[in-house]
DNA sequence: TTATTTTTGAAACGATCATTTCAATTAAAG
DNA sequence: CTTTAATTGAAATGATCGTTTCAAAAATAA
């Protein structure tokens, strides 16, 4: 029957994120693309559509990337505390090798593109939803270990949470001094205890 | 001699900056500035240089009103608390009356454009370091008036409050919810008494 | 091998990109 | 009123944008 995609699509898809992350999703032209891929114009088309419905191919490929990495972490972790302390050490080490200043892609994209792009939006609405989930669980796991204390829900931690990894990724973004983000996390994570 | 220019430079960087805003910087056409200033391209060009020119001048535009903004409502504080507070209430304000989730024109600079323009990243280096020692100060203050703790030094704390903030305004684009962020706030906050 | 179906390569699509050109217009100074 | 110098308007610059077209190439199934 037919002929077979000749390349692979993970590959591809690494390379895409590439491109996307360092020149952001408007920045990137599909010259852009077809150089980073090595594919065709209308390979990319035939396989991807458009260059929006790539990118939000790329963006469920970082997070999953993100994902099991997260998943993985987490499940070495014995308790609440070292759950919460291999994420935030994940985004040092993220931050740190960051060379080029090129920040998290998610968060680039969330604040270029969610007021945009409808499908972008929901992308952020469920990200957000996911990762306020995991950290809703890791918090009531801590309460209940006694670990945490309980002067705020693990929803309302949850969001702290969030939003301080946000916060970190930004500052990420030029301040790169390792010593000053342990600082940083250090006081982000003292409200908990 | 020479005729001079008839438009109010102010008001067209304030319809330039709504534009860049909500378009971000690779997302908005010199097409759109002419649009929205009713300048003919020459004039923006004559009067601006390049459209990165002119967005340098939004962003500093961009910057001086929220200074003045900032420095009037720490004029009116009694004390240090007041002082931060007033600053954060100021971000819920935004936040909540950003009806279309455009977020922050200099975070989403910042993720869009440090890490590919030099002009930018030497702004960012600046802005931080404008925020931080506005925030050190307020810091040290409510430390020698004995309201916030020494656990960390002003500057830790000052730097902690920097990315709280980003962390906020990039939370703040999907979540608007007025109570879910005080909670927000006076956990951020927490940590400082 | 042949028929079938898809992926490719290369070129072209019209639209739009940031910027430039230049003559016409304008307003202040002499 | 004339001179002078900058601002304007409108058009055009070449480059690049995302996307489409279509014939040639390729690979599987019969």
């Amino acid at each position: 029957m037919p002929k077979v995609e000749t390349f692979d699509r993970n590959t591809v898809l690494q390379k895409a994120t590439e491109v996307f992350h360092k020149k952001g999703y408007n920045g990137t032209s599909m010259q852009d693309l077809v150089d980073a891929t090595s594919l065709n114009r209308s390979s990319i088309y035939n396989s991807f559509g458009s260059k929006l419905n790539m990118f939000m191919e790329v963006l469920s490929h970082y997070q999953s990337l993100y994902g099991n990495n997260f998943s993985q972490k987490l499940a070495q972790s014995y308790n609440a505390t070292e759950a919460v302390e291999a994420i935030f050490n994940l985004y040092v080490h993220e931050i740190i090798n960051d060379n080029d200043r090129k920040g998290c892609l998610v968060i680039n994209c969330k604040s270029e593109m969610t007021n945009q792009e409808p499908l972008i939006k929901s992308f952020m609405e469920k990200n957000q939803d996911r990762m306020i989930a995991m950290l809703e669980d890791i918090v009531t796991k801590g309460q209940m270990e006694k670990i945490f204390n309980q002067n705020q829900t693990a929803s309302q931690y949850a969001l702290y949470l969030f939003s301080s990894i946000q916060g970190l990724r930004m500052t990420g973004i030029l301040n790169k001094n390792e010593e000053d983000l342990r600082n940083l996390i250090r006081t982000i994570l003292k409200v908990l205890y």
